[in-house]
RNA sequence: GGCCCCAUCGUCUAACGGUUAGGAUCUACGGUUUUCAUCCGUAUUACAGGAGUUCAAAUCUCCUUGGGGUCACCA
């Protein structure tokens, strides 16, 4: 069975590159009907927040990912980890060290000061005198301190790394007795079955590490898939300073998760020329061995290109039910399948779908001055009142086409063009000259409501 | 700086030794539309550079250059 897990630490939102690993970690067990699991690695009493662990739920909410069981925070841990290190201590492949932090950061500077790697000097790893007093020992692993340390990774290929190049023996816990990060990860993911993990490449060197920690207790290997970056448009790793980068945000601006992740999942990834993935499809389709080796720079052009199709290809009263979180609220039937078959069209956002709304529900109250200056000569306020007299009389006027006859009538009784009545008319319901089409507009809104907009303009430009 | 990774249109990507290097997006123009948008059509734009291997290289090898990541008692 695949099992896959996304792990992220509570520092804040989950963000845009997050997301990325966790849709391609979810996607590819639930293609195999295998588990995928949400752990939360908050290790680091300083800096994690239980604030930041909820955001990171709530955007799972609202994008639709599952995860299986419950979500594992690894501060509620403790007792296993601490099983481990006990493991190894016993077994003499991890040891105290007794170096205080002005020793170590000494002998860092030792090192930097003749350009030699800085890296921890061993001298506690055979130490069996008497430990000085007041310092609180932390525990580091012993690591190989030669040989070669090869990451079978499904993205790069084979990483060979040198162990004298990058190895020292690593902490893997602290003074205070907290494990460490290259220490829980593998434990975490060896206990809970993890056998794929998908994660960003900046994991690609800590991974040795974590390797030294599964060999020293015994654990399976999993096949590891590092995937590459996101970057920013300078070609840097994204961050906060990139605009909109917590994966919220896209909710405010009125995108959908079906968008979102359909945009998401082709930032390093495609299936021939196909764009557009449903959930089912990308569930079908995805498969971690066909991910590009590369970094992707993080463009939102195309995401408001899917945003767009998917908002056209969304069924009405699903539109109208997302559009509450935009304060709009469509009552009638009728009214909400014509207005939004008309505006659905014309919006990249939900965002714009309901100010798009407004416009037409609104009565202007105010009008486009050039357009008014352009169009408001000649005979514009003839054809206006000739319009409003024969709407008047009018009866039994439901659909767009009731209210174009009327149109089509005015045009050929007084020998005009279409656009003469068009552009005035437009101006008088809208306020300017772009919008859908007129007959939509006046059967979304009425006959009363469409007389009262033409008395309204009349009165303001004659 | 050490180690590691990467390199096709502006951007996302296809190609898995043989193609006029394809698609999408963006941009421009045209058609449709009373307008705008949608939709449709057309166009511009790419194999980082250099050596090899081969009948044949975007594709394999090496070098150069460029970019990125990582080097904690952070995750």
């Amino acid at each position: 069975m695949i099992v896959t897990r996304f792990a992220p630490s509570p520092t804040g939102y989950l963000h845009i590159g997050g997301l990325r690993t966790a849709l391609l970690s979810y996607l590819w067990a639930k293609k195999n009907n295998g588990k995928f699991f949400l752990r939360i690695e908050d290790t680091d009493k300083a800096r994690n927040s239980v604030e930041a662990a909820e955001a990171i739920v709530k955007a799972f909410d609202w994008l639709g990912l599952s995860y299986d069981g419950e979500v594992i925070y690894q501060s509620s841990r403790d007792e296993i980890y601490a099983k481990y290190i006990k493991q190894l201590l016993d077994e003499g492949k991890a040891y105290y060290c007794y170096m205080s932090k002005e020793e170590l950061s000494e002998l860092r500077e030792t090192q930097m000061a003749a350009k030699e790697r800085t890296m921890y000097n061993g001298k506690y790893r055979d130490f069996n005198g008497t430990p000085p007093e007041g310092i609180e020992p932390a525990i580091r692993i012993k690591a190989p301190q030669s040989g070669t340390i090869t990451v079978k990774d499904k993205v790069k290929g084979d990483v060979v790394f040198n162990a004298v190049d990058i190895l020292d023996d690593f902490v893997i816990a602290r003074a205070d007795g907290s494990p460490t990060y290259n220490f829980v990860v593998a434990v975490d993911d060896a206990l809970m079955g993890v056998n794929e993990v998908i994660r960003g490449d900046d994991h690609l060197s800590n991974t040795p590490k974590q390797i030294i920690v599964y060999e020293a207790l015994g654990f399976t290997i999993p096949n590891f898939y590092h995937v590459p970056m996101i970057h920013n448009h300078e070609g840097k790793k994204l961050s906060k300073r990139d605009g909109a980068t917590d994966v919220m945000e896209y909710k405010e601006m009125g995108y959908t998760p079906a968008a979102l992740l359909n945009f998401l999942v082709r930032l390093g990834w495609s299936h021939g020329d196909q764009e557009i993935f449903s959930m089912d499809e990308m569930k079908e389709l995805f498969n971690p061995k066909d991910i590009n080796k590369s970094a992707s720079i993080y463009n939102t052009e195309k995401l408001d290109w899917l945003n767009a199709h998917y908002i056209k290809n969304t069924p009405n009263t699903e539109l109208a039910e997302l559009l509450r979180e935009y304060d709009l609220v469509l009552t009638s039937h009728d009214k909400k399948e014509i207005l939004l078959d008309v505006i659905k069209e014309r919006a990249k956002t939900l965002k714009e779908l309901a100010e798009l709304a407004k416009e037409v529900l609104n009565t202007p109250t105010s009008y486009d001055e050039k357009a008014v200056h352009k169009v408001f000569k000649e005979n514009a306020i003839e054809v206006l009142n000739a319009f409003g007299a024969k709407l008047t009389k009018a009866e039994e006027l439901h659909l767009p086409s009731d209210y174009h006859h009327i149109m089509e009538e005015v045009v050929h009784e007084m020998g005009i063009g279409f656009g003469k009545i068009g552009q005035p008319l437009r101006i008088a319901l809208l306020g300017k000259l772009s919008g859908p089409g007129l007959d939509s507009v006046m059967a979304i809104i009425g006959k009363n409501e469409t007389l009262l907009r033409i008395a309204q303009a009349i009165t303001t430009h004659e």
